[in-house]
DNA sequence: CATTTATTCAATATTTTTATTGAATAGACG
DNA sequence: CGTCTATTCAATAAAAATATTGAATAAATG
C-alpha cells in the first residue's frame, strides 16, 4: 500500500463516520440517545418520523458503530456506543452554535418571542450549588431522568409541571434543565415558573453536557 | 414558528455544517489547513485532486463558513475560520480512531510494515521537555513550520532530512512530529533516524493537537 | 402453533452529491 | 491596456442519499 492509498483509506473512514451523522434527523436522534436508551417507536415519535424511516436512519448509525442495541421484550432500545459519540456531536453543535448565524438567529428569534429569560451556564450552576441553596429541576420525560440526571435534581416532566408547582420552593432559586441548548422544555418551564412567581432560570446546556464534563450525576435504576 | 419547525431549522443547520465535512477529500483538506494557510494550487497538489475539484470542495467549506480566504498577489490562501473547526475535526478523528476497527487496522498494518517504532503522546512529550534534554523535530514543509510550530522545535522537512542528519544530536533523544496521527512524515523520519543510529521516536499526534491544548508554540513570521 | 407487535427489509422515485471537462473571471503585472 | 495566471464557474453525467410504501421478519404471548 502506498501513501496515497493509505490516506484514501483513512480519510474515507473518517468521512464515513461523519456522513453517518450528517443528516438533520440523525443529528436529532443522537441528541435524543445522549439522554439514554430509547426504543425505535419512541425515537420515531420524538422526531416526527415514520417508523420505517426512523429505523432506516438507525441502521445508518448502527453501521457506523455510533449506536448499539439492547432488546427488552418486544422492544429494541438504541443507545450511543460510548462517550466519544456525544463528544463529537457536541463539537459539531458548538461549531454550529458559534459559527452559523442562521442557527443563532433562529434560536434567539424563537426564544425571544416567548422565552426571553436569563440562562445559567454549567460553570455558574456548579458555583451556585457550592455556595448556596438551589433547586435543580429536570423537566425531561421521566424515563430520561431515571437513566441519569444531575445529582440532587428533582424530576417534574414538563407536561406535569403546571399541576405540580406546589412541590417547588417559592424562595430558593430554581434552575431548570432538559436535553441541551436547543431543548425547549426548559424554556417552557422557566416561563411557567416565572409567571407563577418563582425565581427560575434555565441551564444553557443539557444533561449530557453536564455528564460528559464528569460532574456528579445520579441514576435511578432501570 | 412551532417547536417542530424550530427543531427542523436547528438540526438542519447542524447537518449542513456536518455535511460540509463529510467527504474524504474535505476531511483531508481540513487537516491540511489546520497546519496554516495554504493556496488552492498547493491544496490540490497535496491531496492529489484536480484544481477545479479542489476549488469546488473549498467552496463547500467556505459556504459552511469553516474556512476563510486571504488573497496574496496572484494566489488565494485558505485557512480554517477558527479553532472550533479543528476541534470538531479532531473529535470526529478521535471517534474514528477509537471506534472503527478498519481505520486502526489500516493504520497499524501500514505502519507495521515499515515503521514499527514507539511513539510518544503529547503528555509524555511535555514531561520529557520538563525533565531533561530533548530535541523536537518538525518534519513538515517549511511553510507550515513557519506558520506555527512546537516551541523550540527544529525544522527539517522530510525531503531534506537525509542530507541534514549532521545537524541533529547523536546523544539526546529526538521526537519527530508532523501534521497528525495519520501523517507519515514523522514515521519516515524516525525510520531514517533510527537507521542512522539516532535515538528517535514520533509524536503520536500532530502540531494542531499540541496547539489546541494551549501548549507553547512559536511562529516564524510571514 | 398461531397471532400479535415492534422492527427491519426491499423496491422505487426523488433529490443531492460528486467528478469531469472546458470556459469564464478576476486580479496582478508588464 | 493587454496578457498572464490562479481560481472559480457552469454544464453534464454518474453515483449516493433520502423518503415512501408495503411486505417480511423475529421475538413474545396466548
Amino acid at each position: 500500500m502506498n501513501k496515497r492509498q493509505f490516506k484514501d483509506k483513512v480519510y474515507g473512514e473518517l468521512a464515513r463516520i461523519t456522513k453517518s451523522m450528517a443528516n438533520p434527523h440523525r443529528m436529532e436522534i443522537i441528541e435524543l440517545l445522549a439522554q439514554g436508551e430509547v426504543s425505535v417507536e419512541e425515537i420515531a415519535a420524538q422526531t416526527n418520523l415514520p417508523i420505517a424511516n426512523a429505523s432506516q436512519h438507525l441502521q445508518v448509525l448502527k453501521q457506523a458503530q455510533l449506536v448499539e442495541i439492547n432488546r427488552q421484550g418486544n422492544f429494541i432500545f438504541y443507545r450511543l456506543s460510548n462517550d466519544n459519540v456525544f463528544k463529537a456531536w457536541k463539537a459539531l453543535r458548538d461549531l454550529g452554535v458559534e459559527r452559523i448565524v442562521a442557527v443563532e438567529n433562529v434560536v434567539r428569534e424563537f426564544r425571544k418571542s416567548k422565552f426571553d429569560f436569563e440562562s445559567v451556564t454549567i460553570d455558574e450552576l456548579v458555583e451556585k450549588i457550592e455556595s448556596g441553596k438551589i433547586t435543580i429541576l429536570d423537566v425531561r420525560p421521566e424515563s430520561e431522568y431515571k437513566q441519569g440526571h444531575i445529582a440532587n435534581a428533582v424530576s417534574i416532566p414538563i407536561e406535569e409541571l403546571s399541576k405540580r408547582l406546589k412541590e417547588l420552593p417559592k424562595r430558593t432559586e430554581i434552575v431548570a434543565y432538559c436535553r441541551g441548548p436547543f431543548c425547549v422544555y426548559a424554556d417552557e418551564a422557566v416561563a411557567m415558573l416565572v409567571q407563577a412567581g418563582f425565581k427560575a432560570k434555565r441551564l444553557t446546556e443539557g444533561f449530557p453536557d453536564w455528564k460528559v464534563q464528569g460532574l456528579p450525576i445520579e441514576v435511578s435504576m432501570n
